[in-house]
DNA sequence: TGTACATCAGTGAACGCGCGTTCACTGATGTAC
DNA sequence: TGTACATCAGTGAACGCGCGTTCACTGATGTAC
């Protein structure tokens, strides 16, 4: 919790303070309507700022859009992490863990998962933090009781070489899409009147892929 | 493919062209920019209309947005019945063709089963045709030769009322959530660059979604 | 400790833009006698 | 077949709005001697 030793100067922290505001306000626009309704004036005056004063702090609207995409994925870094810490990095626990943090800001999921945001190219360089998520995904698959992920091996040709990570990269593909499947949905708000209860159709597709491998 | 005997009026039928036309050119807008970028001024001006012109076909942007969910629906409903029309109405077909079908306007997959859209409730009344193509989804399941679906039983607690469709709506879920999530993935473009081809999974979660009811 | 200067947060006005939508109006197309 | 009228497609100008962004400027905060 305490801050890093850095020499920083009353002006630097009041910097970081105020752009940590702008941020917060524009995560509150977003899970109100959505990505395209983030708006720079709106931030401002409601922090008491005239618009251009917001310039001081992002060159502007892409920038302040850049940086929240990076915020969320290290947020979900961080909720992964602090469930490895905690003792609970297997399957269910990161999946327990994913779900929480996309009903905690559904938006936020999206703008990671989602479909690209117009303006913006997300998926173009794979953000550094979303290669960790996938490579706790992994470890989580590798420390798995099943002798063998044999049947979620994409191509078998290829992971004739010896590389017994074929099986469990597919295993983490399938953790990833099944629960991408079930969540999305969820948040999207398409099982409303369904009958269905989302919980139990994630924690039910999570008991399928352990499931499977506890089957010798 | 020939209309119905319809008295319709020379200017009826231009009315019906026109429209036709708007809607065809927000596709376009839609597929190149997302549902934000729907611009009625863009729609007049490509037309050679003014923008004050298209008011005589439609009476506002939301009217316009709201026969365009309705039509992407109607338009996934005609998909899957030429399939079932073909003899292809299985699991297999039908994925196919929702692949299909997707991958042919991935923003108009993202209208029916994305986000919601900020200004329009779209899940608010379950769509008719969506209903429908739940219910060819249904028969897919139901026309299965596996004998029982009892691993994709939601509530076990509540089928027991003799109800065999308990099994058949959890396994019509699964197969919904599976395929919307390796699609979804891909029409994001969240494979790009780390080597799946989004093909081979597709085809492998219905693989292993056909496996398992064959197994007695 | 006090003065001179540089740095920087924030203002207010303006720019150009595109949006959805309204309104009074023109001109062509269809209808009734 | 020709005339009088109603219907309706489409125009052009305007309204109000909010957007991102720029620019010259003010005033407070920090720094150097």
């Amino acid at each position: 919790m305490s801050d890093a030793a850095a020499p920083t100067t009353p002006r630097e922290r009041y910097r970081k303070q105020v752009r940590a505001e702008i941020k917060e306000r524009a995560w509150e626009q977003i899970a109100a309507a959505g990505t395209s309704a983030l708006s720079l004036n709106k931030i401002a005056k409601g922090m008491g700022l005239s618009g251009a004063g917001l310039y001081r702090y992002f060159t502007g609207r892409d920038e302040l859009l850049a940086e929240l995409v990076r915020d969320a994925c290290q947020s979900l870094v961080d909720a992964f992490r602090t469930e490895v810490g905690r003792g609970e990095g297997d399957l269910d626990g990161l999946a327990r863990a994913l779900r929480a943090w996309a009903l905690a800001d559904p938006q936020r999921y999206f703008l990671v998962y989602g479909p690209p945001v117009p303006g913006y190219s997300n998926p173009a360089g794979l953000t550094s933090g979303m290669s960790e998520v996938m490579g706790l995904v992994l470890s989580a698959c590798d420390a798995l009781p099943g002798e063998t992920w044999a049947p979620f091996v994409l191509h078998p040709e290829r992971s004739r070489d010896g590389s017994a990570a074929a099986s469990t990269l597919g295993m983490a593909v399938v953790f990833w899409t099944r629960l991408h499947g079930v969540l999305s949905l969820e948040l999207s708000g398409q099982f409303i009147g369904l009958g269905f209860d989302p919980a139990v159709l994630y924690e039910a597709e999570l008991g399928r892929l352990s499931l499977s491998s506890q089957r010798t």
